[in-house]
DNA sequence: CTGTTAGCGCTTTCAG
DNA sequence: CTGAAAGCGCTAACAG
């Protein structure tokens, strides 16, 4: 392994010199600075990673902290954090929870081996996460309800989008409106209901418990939730709280022959890719994560800077619009 | 920032014996070892991760090379590496290769910021994986077609992937295939191709130059070409080269009222979250990417370990058997 | 069984 | 403008 030193017998200096070249600091002249350009691109070395973060007690990275590898869920998030972070000259790793007290996220927050976190798991503990932001290290979450002193979130209000997705129905005419949800633990699924309720409430229809129909997210869930819908009296218009729900519901209105959106209007929420191969395709709606992304790399750095900023920020869900929702004669 | 050295001060032991207390090392009477524990745990210390690295010249983890986070695709595939890289008690890190030379892939393959990498990522030079391997540090690259003395291989075969995928369509008792082939840049679509006519030529069947139609592996392109085919003689069987473009000719289709998998039968390939719940359902063919990332990280251990291992793994390409394929009557 | 010691490779005063 | 020297926090001999 070839070291400073190499790099400063060859070229003649000390090695404090070649390491004023390496990083463009201070005060060397032309000539030797070329001349330890040279001797250093000839021995092909490059400087030790760990060795050069001990002693600047930095390591010019920051961690994404993701619950686990495999949700392509947090794609565009991840872009927009990584704009900022490269235009900033950092780098930037994904690391995983998964594992708890002994994942890699959680070592690399307490070990140092990050400068500054984003954490988009939801299952890393409150605990880790305090303690770290109070001994200084920078941290901000996404989606996530954590009140701590040095924390910021950024949230894409699912209130919100669970309001404005039942608002747009009754724009287009729709008064009865089923919702079909989440899991009861799922603190999204909770949001979005209470959103969709209060615009209910705004537009003064009354919920009708029938309507309100239970599933766990998936597809399956979709499909059994319809085929319940069929069984009484049908609403003119379905909420389902994620599009994979959806999707399974527009299967079970297809075998009974309902018609979207001539006899019924169906909406989802997310925009997962399969969305829009539907027949018809589903109009949905979308968080804006790569604007999120961007806002908590640009966070994240003012953090870092010790700059004073928002402990909140919240930024509006918004809507795809396919073919999945008719407009309904307002009489 | 509290060091070994006030963890040492506070139980009234030497740092070094500090250190093997925290690392399980060696001989420490058990009186001490406890007291040593206290005096960590009550002083809530960390250890500093890249001192830790600098000294054993090690950094215990690995990185996984992606070109950028938003593929989706890689999510299996990364799931297998990470439980085996957990059951070694190393950490596993995601870097992308975004950005050449600077990115972070780059610096941390260089700077010996991880100890080994795993790299699913095609657009990172040849140049980078070659040096860094010749200087010790072990790659191991997936479906990437890279020859060099130090470097493992573990392929999921595209060849062998469109030669069962053709084969299957032939034992189905289809003779006129259509091939709707990706881009002609694409290795693993013209890999998919050749198996595609090592089939063919099996089976004794001449290929037909009209059924070869050329597209970007887009959906759009799918719905394209079967526009085209529908303007020609129609074979019996479509052999889209990857699933989106199969979701756009299963559009085309419903429109021309051309009933599937009645009229006409159609395969796609790399088995996407959407074919499932295409109508109907597409049949398909899988790459084991779960085993595939838990066989690189076995491989990437033993060369860790300095064991020789085969320079090139190759894993069998799957079936996903659903009802887009019609058994016909062998006469 | 415990403590002393000598660095790992780099950056950064500070004196020449 | 350049170099000598100190030391970041930790680990691994090795001597007591």
């Amino acid at each position: 392994m070839t070291t400073i030193k190499d790099v400063a017998r060859m070229a003649g200096v000390a090695s404090s010199t070649v390491s004023c070249v390496l990083n463009d600091k201070g005060n060397v002249s032309e000539p030797t600075r070329i001349r330890v350009l040279e001797a250093a691109s000839q021995l092909n070395y490059v400087r030790h990673g760990p060795a050069s973060e001990l002693k600047r007690n930095s390591t010019q990275t920051i961690g994404i902290i993701v619950h686990d590898m495999s949700s392509p869920y947090f794609s565009d998030l991840v872009n927009g954090i990584e704009t900022v972070v490269m235009s900033h000259g950092y780098d930037m790793i994904v690391c995983s929870s998964l594992g708890g007290e002994k994942s890699t996220a959680h070592r690399y927050i307490r070990e140092r081996r990050i400068d500054g976190a984003i954490v988009i798991a939801q299952n890393i503990q409150d605990q880790l996460l305090i303690e770290a932001s109070e001994a200084g290290f920078p941290i901000v979450v996404m989606d996530r309800d954590l009140d701590a002193q040095h924390i910021v979130k950024v949230l894409m209000s699912d209130t919100q989008g669970g309001y404005l997705a039942t608002r747009y129905l009754i724009d287009k005419g729709h008064r009865t409106i089923a919702y079909i949800s989440g899991p009861s633990q799922s603190e999204c699924n909770l949001h979005r209901y209470q959103g969709y309720l209060k615009a209910l409430k705004e537009a003064g229809i009354e919920e009708n418990p029938e309507w309100k129909i239970g599933g766990q997210y998936m597809k399956q869930d979709g499909y059994d939730a319809a085929k319940k819908l069929l069984e009484g009296e049908l609403p003119s218009a379905v909420f389902f709280a994620n599009d994979e729900m959806a999707i399974g519901g527009l299967e079970a209105f297809r075998e009974h022959n309902i018609s979207i959106p001539e006899q019924l209007s169906v909406i989802g929420f997310d925009n997962i890719p399969a969305s829009q191969y539907m027949n018809p395709p589903l109009t949905t709606f979308r968080q804006p994560k790569r604007d999120a992304g961007q806002l908590a790399g640009h966070v994240l750095f003012q953090l870092l800077n010790g700059e004073i900023v928002e402990t909140l920020y919240t930024l509006d869900i918004q809507c795809v619009e396919r073919d999945s929702v008719r407009l309904l004669n307002l009489s």
